[in-house]
RNA sequence: GGGGUCGUAGUUAAGCUGGUUAUAACGCCGGCCUGUCACGCCGGAGGCCGUGGGUUCAAGUCCCAUCGACCCCGCCA
């Protein structure tokens, strides 16, 4: 069994072999694909890292080895010796990459055995996630996620070298900080030699890289995990990694530019992609009017437009009456709504009722007029001026939702985003980028009845809108700007306040005392008073990146151990109780 | 915290209005097979129907609870 690996060494990859290497001898290492056993001549598909390639074994060519190879089962890991040769003609595979050549074995060591394991692993074969995470090792194995991850790796190697290559620093910050109870919920650490004290997990390295500006570093740069303790989606975890970046002495233009240029500079390297730059902008306000959300997909249209004005009077009561009320009526326009059934459209209410929308209707327009169950209600006038301001010819399909417009936008929003995918209106191979600017600097929040920062209390003020924070924060802009990629949001930063009097009128607007303000950031307003350079900066979610430019449709299939909707791990079978010495040793006690 | 979909063999699924021994495919085991490539043919093994309780003469199927996976809302500055 020993001796193969000091007696030879490995010559190729699998999956690198073709026809160029017909002839020669070579040494190949990996696992049992699949077997195909003919009773004479046994094929087996070896695969590692690079790919798969037939190794054959046959008795004329060596009759011990193939007597060995009979005892060969799936995931067994190999080591063969053999001859690489063109396959006799009519036998090539087109559909494998190395299918011009196979492998005639004359010498095999099974360097290991392996259980069978619990699932197949091809692309045809499908299985559960749970199962999938419980032995993640051999899901692993697959090469689909295999290409996600080496794939990621080459996207994180090509940002570096974009940084390094523009004059970035890539300095690590600390994953034992402090608590900031703004924002998402921490994941806290406690702290062994002070007891009863905890360390959070960042958040993200924010405060840090801010530091790192006032300490003249200019460009800094790090490819971080950040940990929120918060719900998890199709696109979040607890635990993900950012591109983060900080820069002085630039204006929210240098800070778009520059990373406009980063991102274009990945999709060439790793996907051979050129993107046209500068990408498309579109203001907060736009954004939210014309898609309903902040992070609009821009790859289909379903624009909304607002019908208040011309339905406020209508005789349609439920219109009417949500207008008066100050709520507002909008619509979106399906040019071609044949594939839509009188059922779909009705079920549509239960879509938006997932938004707490209260009012759906909906209009085919044909020539004549339009199918609507709300049609009867309508003045000819009122049917002629929607028509109009939708754009709507003869097929089209209008779908209107009336409430606050709040809740209009959020249920348009999603609505048109569920009908593009339905209706296969979304161009699978595009990447449409779209940054977002212009968001205001405050919102205010109705569950803690004041105003909370949008982005977050370091962000900086237009500086024409600096007067008015304290009189009208609502309307107050920030220097604030959000990269977009097929509606997700990827990317998010901001130029900072580097003056302790602004950064002091904010506070003030968020109705943080000043006490409390010290107590949470005490040693970043310090830090204001020491010749602190303007500065800005921006963080790439890496995780959503790499599933965008892998088409992965779930954040785990891009991240190598993921957790689990309820943040647990099955593999490890994290998190687990501990022992209550170890909960002494830190001064705790578990409460229930 | 809330809404939804789903838990049946190793895996993926079927199982109707409750009724005999719970099906299939793949995988697995054995046999045959010297050119397959998702090899083929013959045979075989394999089940706490997620868990607990209830209704019933009878439960995979109905009801309640609970655990878990996924999707969504809230949440995620």
């Amino acid at each position: 069994m020993t001796g193969f690996l000091t007696r030879r060494k490995r010559t190729h990859y699998c999956g690198h072999l073709k026809a160029s290497h017909a002839g020669e001898d070579v040494v190949l290492m990996g696992w049992v694909n699949r077997r195909r056993d003919h009773g004479g001549v046994i094929f087996i598909d070896l695969r590692d890292r690079e790919g798969l390639v037939q190794v054959v074994f046959n008795p004329d060519v060596n009759p011990d080895c193939h007597a060995e190879a009979g005892r060969i089962r799936n995931e067994f890991v190999l080591a063969v010796h053999g001859r690489v040769r063109r396959r006799p003609e009519g036998m090539e595979n087109p559909d494998l990459g190395t299918g011009d050549v196979e492998v005639m074995a004359d010498e095999l060591e099974i360097m290991n055995e392996s259980k069978t394991p619990p699932f197949v692993l091809d692309q045809m074969t499908d299985v559960s996630e749970n199962v999938r995470l419980k032995f993640r090792y051999l899901d692993l194995r697959r090469p689909e996620i295999q290409r996600n991850l080496i794939l990621r790796s080459g996207i994180a190697a090509a940002a570096r070298d974009f940084f390094y290559r523009n004059g970035f620093i890539e300095i690590e910050t600390p994953f034992l900080t402090k608590s900031t109870p703004e924002g998402a919920r921490d994941y806290l650490v406690p702290s062994r030699v002070n007891p009863g004290t905890f360390f959070a997990l960042p958040q993200s390295p924010q405060i840090f890289k801010q530091l790192l500006m006032v300490s003249g570093f200019d460009r800094y740069f790090q490819i971080v995990k950040c940990f929120r303790d918060e719900d998890l989606r199709a696109d979040r975890q607890p635990e993900f990694t950012q591109i983060d970046v900080e820069m002085s002495f630039v204006s929210e233009e240098d800070v778009v530019r520059i990373m406009e240029e980063m991102i274009a500079h990945l999709f060439r390297t790793c996907l051979g992609r050129d993107l046209v730059l500068p990408f498309p902008r579109i203001s907060y306000r736009d954004a939210m009017s014309r898609f309903g959300k902040d992070s609009p997909d821009t790859r289909f249209g379903l624009e909304l437009r607002d019908l208040t004005d011309i339905l406020k009077g209508s005789g349609f009561k439920l219109f009417s009456e949500i207008a008066s009320g100050g709520g507002s009526i909008q619509a979106i326009k399906v040019d071609d709504g044949k594939s839509l059934s009188r059922k779909d459209l009705d079920d549509l209410k239960d879509f938006v009722s997932r938004f707490s929308a209260a009012g759906l209707a909906w209009a085919r327009v044909n020539p004549e007029g339009w199918t609507s169950p709300i049609f009867k209600f309508l003045t000819p006038g009122e049917v002629t001026a929607i028509t109009e301001k939708m754009g709507a010819r003869a097929g089209a399909v209008i779908i209107f939702v009336a409430d606050s417009p709040g809740v209009v936008r959020d249920a348009l929003g999603h609505l048109r985003i569920h009908l593009a995918e339905k209706l296969g209106l979304i161009d699978p191979k595009a990447f449409a980028f779209t940054w977002v600017t212009g968001f205001p600097l405050f919102e205010f929040s109705e569950t803690e009845k004041r105003y909370v920062s949008t982005h977050h209390p370091f962000t900086a003020p237009v500086p024409d809108d600096v007067p008015f924070i304290e009189s009208d924060p609502g309307s107050v802009h920030a220097q604030a700007y959000d990269l977009v990629l097929n509606g997700s949001e990827i990317g998010g930063g901001s130029i900072r306040i580097h003056r302790k009097e602004v950064q002091a009128l904010i506070f003030k607007a968020l109705g943080l005392g000043e006490e409390e303000a010290r107590n949470k950031f005490g040693f970043l307003l310090d830090a204001l008073e020491y010749g602190t350079p303007p500065h800005g900066g921006i963080a790439f979610g890496l995780d959503r990146l790499v599933m965008m430019m892998t088409g992965a449709d779930s954040i785990r299939d891009v991240i190598a151990f993921p957790k689990t909707q309820k943040a647990a791990c099955p593999l490890t079978d994290a998190p687990s109780r501990v022992s209550v010495e170890q909960l002494m040793e830190l001064s705790l006690k578990i409460a229930t």
